[in-house]
DNA sequence: CATAAAATTGACAGCGCTGTCATATATGAG
DNA sequence: CTCATATATGACAGCGCTGTCAATTTTATG
């Protein structure tokens, strides 16, 4: 003779272990399919904007799947596919406001595609950088990487990588080759607005802080300034042009070495904003008011220079812009697209503030 | 008769058509099981550490996953279990630094244990907030959220995500109920510390400089600080305690204000790093000399502040163990273990640097 | 030593989707 | 209208893993 177990106990046991595992049953292709009357491939196709589907049935998809309010399962997808559906960010930069904005970009989107957009820190003075990354984007199976500088300037590194047929695109390399596929900035051009800015109000006597020769974009910056002084028929000179290391100290430091050889200077264009409120905070310690008795600018726009008193007037290269570029252009790369233009161009805004107004 | 075609070239075809698809062909769990001599299920609770598992049996999958160098697909892994193992950052925050630390807070932990972390910006004023925020939850299906203020402290979209069975851990909340689990600093006592360091220097005539009231963080700073005068004996009243707004013009304000109030001072505690360099700033901009003449102290441990100039001494709250530590909590709660202490307090570093040396 | 209870193990289904390939339908040329 | 070609569609397998549940082995108990 048995134990008698009560049904209604069975029935409960049932629905509460169903409730335990089930959060929500989920709307599936199947079902989109069902409710448009299609097979369950030409609904996955409509849904992933395939060609070959006839219109009436890939809107009869499209209204269904807005219906049940479905979205896809990614995982499933994923195994499916083969593919990880995962973006990742490779970097060596401790510079977060850089990365926040990349991320920010990647996200918009990452987001609007399905895909997962991942940041990732390396350590590039590692002896096996290269197999380690390697290593990394097969096993997390990773669709595409975007690298910013400076690893996306390591030949040996973005060579690996394509050998592994991973899909690569490129933020601001300092020199592509043919087929890479990369967005940048023009950063002379920049350079030579925002020294025309200068010029512009007046002043003659401007200085340049400049950074490490070995700096693709620091000499790039350099040479838009050259050529705008030189376009309005202004001295640019070894007296005129010195260089810091892109912290705020050698911007301070490089502030007293500048008014010890260049006393009459009334404009200072720093390569970077930290060194440019080295430069401010050197000025204000000397007793000059900025900007009247000195206008300084700087580059980049980080966040800091819009706080910073006075506000920092700067060049603000579009980074989330070219982010969200680079990540289209991965995720339309991963299908499979053929793109004509493997490169784009950005062009960076001037941003006037306090420090020279 | 149909056409002849040549095996040499089908066989080309066939391996051409592979190279297309595999990469690399992916070692499985079934690899593994085979290699140790157990079954798929075997190995797979073996791999994932999961209790009825004999000893040897488990060794035996271990080497051969690691003589293998096998790595778990997880999307097939996220499919079959209904997880997603992604554990999302929900903020709403500009402060890309705190973000920054969070994020790699999360990676570290995730990276250990196989989840991918990712990061969401949001925007906590829009109307249907919480209902969005499920909706994008449940869509991406993820496992865990880590919250950060002001969201860890809305007590309705927590209990919104409660009811939708979704893991959280807040970092950092203003008050957590007793079913929370959080991470948090003791910033009263932090605030005492550091006030203490400016007193043990000689400093009798501090000046706090906090933020609005509806800041928890800043009144506990606060606290902190009039305690430790308190204690001490030192004065500490309305004629030295002033109120910014957490930016750097404030700071600059609010020295203004105070030299004007209590010329006496000889230093002055700020509640955040940038009132302090404002601060700071408006001091130099006095003719004031830092350290010698006036001390300033911030709070936050902002990048920027060590490279201020001069370098400030602040407080240094452990941001990126607080992540990583809750982080593993949460994973540890995904996976359905028991966890007896909800709350973990962690210490702020005290960094002394130039500004008050 | 018999038996019950506990621990361990494995067979198998199936998660939700996409790739493949065979079939069905539409379109165009003659 | 016929046939060749291009386009559209669906049946089905299977991605690699985990959950379920039943079978087996070990251990504890009297």
């Amino acid at each position: 003779m048995g134990i008698y177990i009560c049904s209604f106990c069975v029935a409960f046991y049932e629905s509460f272990k169903m409730s335990l595992r089930h959060k929500k049953k989920r709307v599936t292709v199947t079902d989109i399919a069902k409710e448009a009357g299609v097979s369950l491939k030409t609904a996955s196709r409509a849904l992933n904007n395939s060609p070959h589907v006839r219109k009436e049935k890939r809107e009869a998809v499209l209204r269904a799947a807005k219906k049940f309010n479905f979205r896809p399962n990614i995982s499933a997808r994923q195994l499916a596919s083969n593919r990880s559906y995962v973006i990742t960010h490779f970097h060596d930069n401790l510079n977060t406001d850089y990365l926040s904005k990349i991320y920010t970009g990647m996200q918009q989107a990452c987001h609007k595609h399905g895909y997962y957009a991942v940041a990732e820190a390396t350590d590039y003075s590692r002896k096996n950088f290269i197999s380690q990354t390697l290593d990394y984007a097969s096993s997390f199976n990773i669709d595409g990487l975007i690298l910013s500088p400076p690893l996306c300037d390591d030949a040996k590194l973005i060579e690996a990588l394509k050998k592994q047929d991973i899909k690569l695109v490129l933020i601001s390399p300092q020199e592509a080759s043919n087929d890479d596929y990369y967005v940048f900035v023009d950063e002379e051009r920049s350079a030579f607005i925002i020294t025309e800015h200068l010029i512009t109000l007046g002043h003659e006597d401007i200085a340049f802080l400049g950074g490490l020769k070995s700096h693709k974009a620091a000499s790039n910056r350099q040479k838009g300034f050259i050529s705008a002084m030189k376009h309005h028929g202004l001295n640019a000179s070894n007296k005129n042009i010195k260089s810091g290391d892109f912290t705020m100290q050698s911007g301070h430091d490089a502030y007293v070495d500048i008014m010890k050889k260049l006393p009459e200077a009334t404009a200072i264009f720093a390569a970077n904003d930290e060194m440019a409120m080295g430069v401010i905070m050197a000025a204000l310690n000397d007793g000059k008011k900025i900007p009247d008795e000195i206008a300084i600018a700087g580059y980049d726009n980080i966040r800091f220079s819009g706080l910073f008193w006075p506000s920092l007037t700067t060049v603000s290269p579009p980074v989330i812009e070219m982010a969200n570029y680079a990540t289209n252009l991965l995720i339309r790369l991963i299908s499979g697209e053929t793109i004509k233009n493997k490169r784009h161009e950005f062009v960076s805004e001037i941003i006037i503030r306090k420090s020279t107004n």
